[in-house]
DNA sequence: CCCCTGGCCTGTACGACGTACGGACCGTGG
DNA sequence: CCACGGTCCGTACGTCGTACAGGCCAGGGG
């Protein structure tokens, strides 16, 4: 059948996208989201301010295309490795990375989610890998979607933390003040011995850790178990 | 120790601050946080647009206010389950509902987390059945932020996905159109025949689901996976 | 050859936002 | 009675996303 491309946009247009994107993300990575705005991005690109809009159509889409091109960062190089296990840890790790090299992506998610290509390219990595444990579709669709969950949710609990502590780096000595006595309702809490565990285990923080926060309980305990919990559900599933 | 009580602001000033965060909630509930403005607020509580600051220090602490009104809908009700994985089923589901109720408090996280009584009260409850279980602190730590972190992701993704139903859902009978030629790229992809798993899985699914969407697969079961997982790691642990 | 057309780019302008600030009001203690 | 501290109000500033109305220029048809 005569397949009309579907209008392809000239290659120097997605350059010009490609572009934008690109120095979005750099300003993203720099000094946070909240930097990008159209002004700033035009200047950066040395551009009036409303001449980006003349290839991407509102901040909604810019926001979504840098999203993808973090999502490309996502992917495994070909081959994966043959253990499903091992492979799906890789892509979760990889996945990880890429949130943590640009927290913001986490951040607010578009009114109008689109698939994009590179975020297809990323769950098709994982489905293929998925499909290898010959489970049925619905389980197989749980697997994959349990462990994207996990890696989001540690991620986005990670950039929570990060940002607590440049916060606090950024305070100088008070910095632990802002523990102690975080508030009136809380201390008001304490004092009346409601939240005992808490109170027992913030006094051995703040000697034990700078600022009083422990170390991250990290990334793989938790992905370990949830693959653990996987594995043996696909050995009674094998029987 | 003549403690001062840490200057405690009066009830009626907190019954204040408790109506302005109650009608903020309300607002994001019915349409979304970002219908949230300063204004606004004012006006449904019927009094002028600077006012609410005389509560409220700024916009991001109304905001982290409100994230702990939603932490309060977490709290279970004492006495706990007795049994250490029934506990934290409850208190995950428990913690999955109000994040259903309330999907905006996922959204934008305050730039200098406080630590709030219910967020606090949250924590301690959780960590009280984690303790249980005898591990070492650091494990137990795990424990307790890998299910955080999986219920975490687990509802941010359920929030994408009710946007994205509720688009479809706007859009009427050409939702399908939104699927079907996402994006010049994507098509270009597919036609090349990458995405061989996608493209087969995309046929399917168009025929079979509302929308083309198939159900969501869950919150039980990646949580069971891994309590699963956790309950093999203390079985070892326990030898 | 000219001229016209259609895509890129620009500048100005509008409405909404968060919030700084200075003044008005008012109940309470000296 | 007055003064004062806390509450409330109105105006105003700077920034944001973006609608819109032109300007520029290359390339193709008369």
């Amino acid at each position: 059948m005569g397949v009309t491309p579907t209008e392809q946009p000239s290659a120097q247009r997605a350059d010009k996208r490609a572009e934008i994107v690109a120095a979005a993300v750099r300003i993203a990575d720099a000094e946070g989201v909240d930097a990008v705005s159209m002004r700033r991005l035009a200047d950066e690109l040395g551009v009036a301010t409303m001449t980006p809009y003349t290839h991407v159509a509102s901040k909604d889409e810019l926001l979504d295309l840098m999203r993808d091109a973090v999502a490309a960062e996502m992917l495994l190089p070909e081959p994966l490795p043959e253990d499903w296990r091992t492979a799906l840890r890789a892509i979760a790790e990889r996945t990880r990375a890429a949130y943590e090299a640009h927290p913001w992506s986490l951040d607010a998610t578009p009114r109008r989610p689109r698939a994009r290509i590179n975020r297809l390219r990323h769950v098709e990595q994982s489905i293929g890998i998925v499909l290898r444990l010959g489970l049925d579709p619905e389980t197989s669709r749980a697997v994959l979607l349990s462990i994207d969950d996990y890696v989001i949710g540690y991620c986005t609990r990670a950039r929570g933390r990060q940002r607590m502590l440049a916060s606090l780096g950024a305070e100088g000595k008070d910095a632990l003040r802002h523990l102690r006595d975080p508030d009136p309702e809380v201390a008001a809490a304490l004092d009346a011995g409601e939240l005992p565990i808490i109170k027992k285990i913030a006094g051995r923080r703040d000697r034990h850790h700078p600022f009083g926060v422990p170390p991250d309980s990290g990334f793989e305990p938790g992905l370990d178990w949830l693959l653990d919990g996987i594995e043996a559900s696909v050995a009674r599933a094998g029987r």
